[in-house]
RNA sequence: GUGGCUAUGGUGUAGCGGUAGCACAGAAGCCUGUGGAGCUUUUAGUUCGGGUUCAACUCCCGAUAGUCACCCCA
């Protein structure tokens, strides 16, 4: 029982996560529902999992850092350690390896799970955000980026953004990984420090760039700078250095752009310095970035992991796949004005006069409701005037009242509150008028 | 995690060391079988906790939340 010295609860939801109210309801099911229509397009087939997972599944993968700072990892009444996924990727990893022996490859999966991760929130970071998981398993050949890539474009131009006003940056971390660590010489962890400093390149002038690499790698590295600001393609291979297995990875993503080409997608673009983070990327990794000229930014991006299955002791198992996740997206959908308007789901408001012809609307919308109408009674026994106000409020878009002269005659005024228009109709073609 | 900025009815906003205004939204009515306008009435607020002061929404400190930059970005 409360009284006066107990402090009211807060209406707040938690730090960093979102309430979604009807409104916001209805856009983030607009944007799932794009991107499940999609996939399944592909011969995706949805799967999900629980929140939970054992907290070993990060620690084996991702750093000590990440997963002790960064993750909600919490002891259970067991004394086993949970953690709420904060990526979907380790779980897929896990059931791919499950089921390693029944699974018919190519496996083309995909889902929308939530992620969780503990961090300092501002706009657009959330502790709790969703996220579009694409993922083929099984092809060594480059006709899955081809796919994946493929899928990317497919839901930008779902959600009706142009060709023009986003661009598909990809790069092969083969080639990268095979300068920095054979070429160069550098130690895997030195490499990876390098990586992240190509990554911010956009973000800092030249100054500081060259700066950053000198810091690392402890010298001036001519070739390395000259390298990463070739202009474009051609320009890159030319200032490689002769060697096969560099050769190998050109001829990939010249492989990929021609076969994209092909399929009419040609907003692709080569970009030495696209890392997408460090870890688990081991071949063409791409990323889908936004061109609109007051916020150019990377919206969501993905690639080749192959050796991920390798920590649940199983061998490697090809894969290429993205993330793409809701906050993103719906700023840019809202940006470029692409959120649809939402319809109301009901259809029909029926307005009582007098309270003594309630059950007979019940009645009426219970038969309604049988012929798959979605319809509410209003019993407030308020003034028609103010029942069809609230109607008209709600959204929906047809109302009839309910009084002594349509229950005698089965006869009603269905009115269209957007138009004002009126139209006698009897019970029966009440269903068939409000379902067009 | 580090630093900066912000915090006023449900929403958006004024204001001042001395009685907190406005707009929209909500409720009631003008109008007991047909709405959208108008008018009238009305509900509702200084994020929380300390301090300075005769007096704090205002100044100071702390907490909380939001936001921006950095860090990180799975």
């Amino acid at each position: 029982m409360k009284n006066d010295s107990e402090k009211k609860l807060s209406t707040e939801s938690y730090k960093g996560v979102r309430d979604f109210y009807p409104e916001d309801m209805a856009i983030q099911n607009y944007i799932f529902s794009v991107m499940g229509k999609v996939a399944k397009k592909f011969g995706y087939q949805e799967y999900g999992a629980s929140v939970l997972e054992p907290s070993e599944l990060y620690h084996a993968k991702s750093g000590e850092e990440i997963v002790n700072e960064q993750t909600y990892t919490f002891l259970d009444r067991g004394d086993r350690s949970v953690t709420l996924r904060p990526e979907m990727t380790p779980t897929v990893a896990r059931m791919v390896a499950n089921k390693r022996r029944e699974l018919i490859f190519p496996v083309r999966w995909y889902s929308i799970p939530n992620l969780f991760r503990y961090e300092k929130p501002q706009r657009g970071r959330l502790r709790e955000h969703w996220q579009l998981n694409v993922d083929i398993f099984g092809v060594e050949s480059i006709q899955a980026e081809v796919e994946i890539i493929s899928v990317a474009s497919e839901i930008m131009r779902a959600y009706g953004v142009k060709d023009s006003q986003f661009e598909i940056r990809i790069n092969n971390r083969k080639i990268v990984n095979y300068i920095l660590e054979t070429l160069m010489g550098l130690s895997t962890e030195t490499a990876g420090k390098v990586a992240k400093a190509i990554d911010r390149k956009e973000k800092v002038s030249h100054e500081v760039f060259g700066k950053m690499i000198t810091d690392i790698v402890g010298e001036k590295d001519n070739f390395l700078l000259t390298l990463l600001s070739s202009k474009n393609l051609e320009e890159f291979v030319e200032r490689l250095p002769e060697d096969g297995k560099l050769h190998d990875g050109i001829v990939e993503i010249k492989t990929l752009i021609q076969a994209l080409e092909k399929l009419g997608i040609s907003n692709v673009v080569f970009d030495q310095t696209l890392m997408r983070g460090f870890d688990y990327y081991t071949g063409i990794v791409f990323e889908v970035f936004d061109l609109n000229p007051d916020n150019r930014r990377s919206l969501f991006g993905g690639g080749r992991y192959d050796d991920l299955l390798q920590i649940f002791g199983e061998e490697k198992v090809p894969t290429v796949g993205f993330g793409m996740g809701d906050v993103t997206i719906r700023d840019v959908l809202e940006t470029y004005g692409l959120i649809p308007s939402q319809k109301n789901s009901i259809c029909l408001c029926i307005c009582t006069v007098g309270n003594e012809h309630i059950d007979y609307a019940q009645e009426l919308a219970q038969k309604l409701r049988a012929k798959e109408v979605s319809v509410i009674v209003d019993y407030s026994g308020k003034k028609v005037g103010d029942q069809i106000k609230r109607a008209d409020k709600r959204g929906i878009p047809f109302i009839v009242c309910v009084g002594d002269d349509e229950v005698k005659t089965g006869e009603f005024k269905l009115k269209n509150l957007k138009t004002g228009e009126e139209k006698i109709v009897t019970e029966e073609n009440l269903t068939s008028l409000l379902k067009n």
